[in-house]
RNA sequence: GCCGGUGUAGCUCAGGGGUAGAGUGCUUCCUUGGUAAGGAAGAGGUCACGGGUUCAAUUCCCGUCAUUGGCUCCA
């Protein structure tokens, strides 16, 4: 089968099938495979060709490649946006675009409403004007034109007015158009499967302040298998949810009468919380930090000098009311101001600096409700938080060992994709940030060049910066492709300004050290919850609550079984007994579920070998190995030496 | 905080205007086992909470709380 395409001169070529899209376009011109006015194809190719440009013109894109998808799903925004007018008459479309996943539209729905039990419908419609194979079309409309058309919807009046006459252009499918600046399928026959995924509010233009709208999130594929697939991989991504993990693991809960957003640590995530804290300490002990401890509560005008309450307001405070008079406490949602007075204490000679305080800190941030997330967000938590107060000229070097602490970290727990972010100041919004304009340009240049000295990949955001200062931020997305922050470094000129620290010169004058927050993790309760769904709750060996559980035959073997975790004990192997009166089967079948690295069976055989069969999580019964306790304290322990590198300064 | 969804046994969930079910877990008994579920009996629920409609509400309506998918926010 051969699939033919007229090329602009009105000459035609031929490839064979299977020859793939993008194939296609390079063995044309460079020059031509962007401007093919027109192609024919047949068999299967039709369903894999995509993305029509503004001039009509015709850019092969194959469903695989990135652009193909976006024009695909951004031609079914434009199909559902023809249902939802046709079901709602007189709701205002404003916004169609095409996301990672998908698609949405975001919709004025006046005093109609759009619920789950709609849903089925508008996608029933949607396939039935699919399948009339209507073509997308671009035609150009004059400002005043396009104007007119959408006196009535002010959304697409703003945007109208926001473009230059000329360039406005309207896309058009069936009997329905939309101002639309192109990318788009041949036509809509290929859209074979289609479901709305949820709905949402979202404010127009991404602003509080705005109307909200209605966000219609939809998918859509060229094979109903491919929609099928993508819902059951949504459902395996769920089945790593820290929040279901969590609570089949027993590692952490919630309690209403607690509090929403408060974090309950059992037992065994309380372990895992212990691990992490040693494993970072002995780093950083390692890397000059000293340990210090301070209270969960200060004194309100302690933030008023730091400039937070000012900046977030008393809303965001968790307050203490106390009976005495005339003293006022919050509980702290930072430790930053606390460290500056520990620095404040006594005063300091260049020949100190660097001081670096660390502390695991918990604080308490007033989230709002609907912020809460399991536990990547809520309402108190803990900080593996350190202030670094050093000389402007360490300052280049500082940043660049923190950065190699958080890839060391980072490395250990294997999260190898994550994006450094660089957040700067937006620069046409500068009222929202303290300091003066040259410690700005300052800070941002040495993360900046850390960055780039470190070798990391970054992507710079502007206006993503903190108020008093830019930040490097580690990113790292989460089961269902949700982007969170870990790791961070922040270089901060304004709080040793505000608490007026200083240290004594070679010059014999005083000067202002420049101070970096840095917390590697982030939160221990987000880092966590990260390491979970990336983990699948498989941790590495080193950080498992319980390393190994005894499986013991029967009662008859409970004293071996006691002697065997004492054995293990003395080689800190963290190990449990399993003496239930239950067959092998269904020990070794719990065991699994709860995801015990090792599985160790002991019955009459191992008692009379001084043995133990271990069993390998997630291995088939096959390949069990028998092995003294001497022999599996030492595979243990080579394990964890492989994974768990110790840290060079 | 805002827009949708959800809230039934410890857990996972079914049901439905006439005060409740399954599987699993739990307790007890039997069974004493060889690499992913041995058998039996039993206990467990103000159907999130507060109003309203109704002869009657766990079920329908409204509100609150919690949770969930987004938006906004994130020191």
């Amino acid at each position: 089968m051969m699939i033919q395409i007229t090329l602009p001169d009105g000459s035609v070529k031929e490839f064979s099938k299977g020859t793939t899209p993008m194939e296609v376009a390079k063995s044309i011109s460079e020059g031509l495979a962007r401007n093919i006015i027109s192609a024919s194809f047949n068999g299967t190719a039709v369903e894999t060709t995509t993305a029509l440009t503004t001039d009509g013109s015709l850019i092969l894109y194959s469903w695989n490649d990135k652009e193909g998808k976006k024009a695909f799903w951004h031609s079914t925004s434009h199909v559902m946006a023809q249902v939802l007018e046709e079901l709602w008459p007189g709701i205002k479309l404003t916004l169609g675009p095409a996301i990672d996943n998908g698609f949405y539209y975001d919709v004025d729905f006046g005093d109609q409403k759009i619920t789950d039990a709609d849903f089925k419908r508008v996608e029933d419609r949607v396939l039935e004007i699919s399948r009339g194979k209507y073509e997308f079309s671009m035609r150009s409309v004059s400002k005043a034109d396009a104007l007119e058309i959408y006196k009535d919807n002010e959304y697409k009046t703003e945007m109208i007015s926001n473009l230059e006459d000329g360039t406005i252009t309207f896309c058009d499918h069936s009997d329905f158009f939309d101002l639309c600046r192109g990318g788009h399928i041949p036509n809509t026959g290929i859209i074979k499967a289609f479901k709305i995924m949820s709905v949402a509010g979202a404010y127009w233009r991404g602003d509080e302040k705005n109307k909200q709208l209605t966000r219609v999130y939809g998918i859509s594929f060229p094979k109903q298998k491919e929609l099928t697939e993508y819902l059951l991989l949504i459902e395996e991504a769920k089945r790593r949810d820290h929040r279901k993990l969590g609570k089949e693991l027993e590692l952490f809960a919630f309690s209403q009468r607690v509090g929403q957003g408060l974090p309950l640590w059992l037992p065994k995530g309380a372990a895992l919380r212990e691990r992490l804290e040693q494993f970072l300490k002995k780093a950083q002990k390692k890397a000059g930090y000293e340990q210090v401890a301070t209270p969960h509560i200060g004194q309100k005008e302690l933030y008023v000098t730091s400039g937070h309450y000012e900046k977030y307001g008393a809303d965001s405070f968790q307050p203490i009311t106390t009976p005495t008079d005339g003293e006022e406490f919050l509980l702290k949602p930072m430790n930053c101001p606390h460290h500056c007075e520990i620095y404040n204490v006594r005063p300091w000679s260049y020949k100190d600096l660097p001081k670096r305080y660390a502390e695991f800190g918990t604080v308490y941030r007033y989230e709002q409700s609907g912020e809460l997330h399991g536990l990547t967000r809520v309402r108190g938590f803990t900080q593996d938080d350190a202030h670094i107060f050093c000389t402007p000229e360490q300052l280049d070097e500082e940043f660049k060992k923190v950065i190699d602490l958080v890839l060391y970290v980072f490395g250990s727990l294997g999260f190898e994709n994550f994006t450094a972010q660089i957040s700067l100041r937006d620069k046409e919004n500068r009222e929202k940030y303290i300091g003066s304009d040259e410690n700005w340009e300052k800070a941002e240049n040495a993360i900046i060049n850390a960055a780039k000295d470190k070798n990391l990949s970054t992507v710079i955001e502007y206006g993503e910066a903190a108020f008093y200062g830019p930040k490097l931020d580690f990113m790292v997305k989460d089961a269902l492709g949700r982007q969170w922050q870990l790791g961070t470094i922040q270089v901060d000129y304004n709080l040793p300004e505000r608490f007026d620290l200083t240290y004594k010169g070679s010059d014999n004058e005083l000067h202002r050290p420049v101070m970096i927050h840095r917390a590697p993790f982030g939160s221990m309760e987000r880092f966590i919850a990260i390491l979970i769904e990336h983990t699948a709750g498989n941790f590495p060996i080193w950080l498992m609550p319980e390393q190994a559980i005894i499986l013991s035959l029967s009662e008859k073997y409970e004293k071996y079984a006691k002697k065997v975790l004492d054995l293990l004990e003395n080689d800190e192997i963290r190990a449990v007994i399993d003496n239930r009166n239950e067959t092998i089967g269904r020990k070794i079948r719990d065991a699994e579920t709860q995801k015990y690295p090792f599985m160790l069976i002991v019955g009459e055989e191992e008692e009379k070998n001084g043995t133990i069969s271990v069993r390998r999580h997630g291995q088939e019964g096959k390949g069990n190995i028998s092995v003294t306790i001497e022999e599996f304290a030492a595979m243990v322990k080579e394990e964890i030496s492989k994974t768990l590198k110790t840290f060079n300064v």
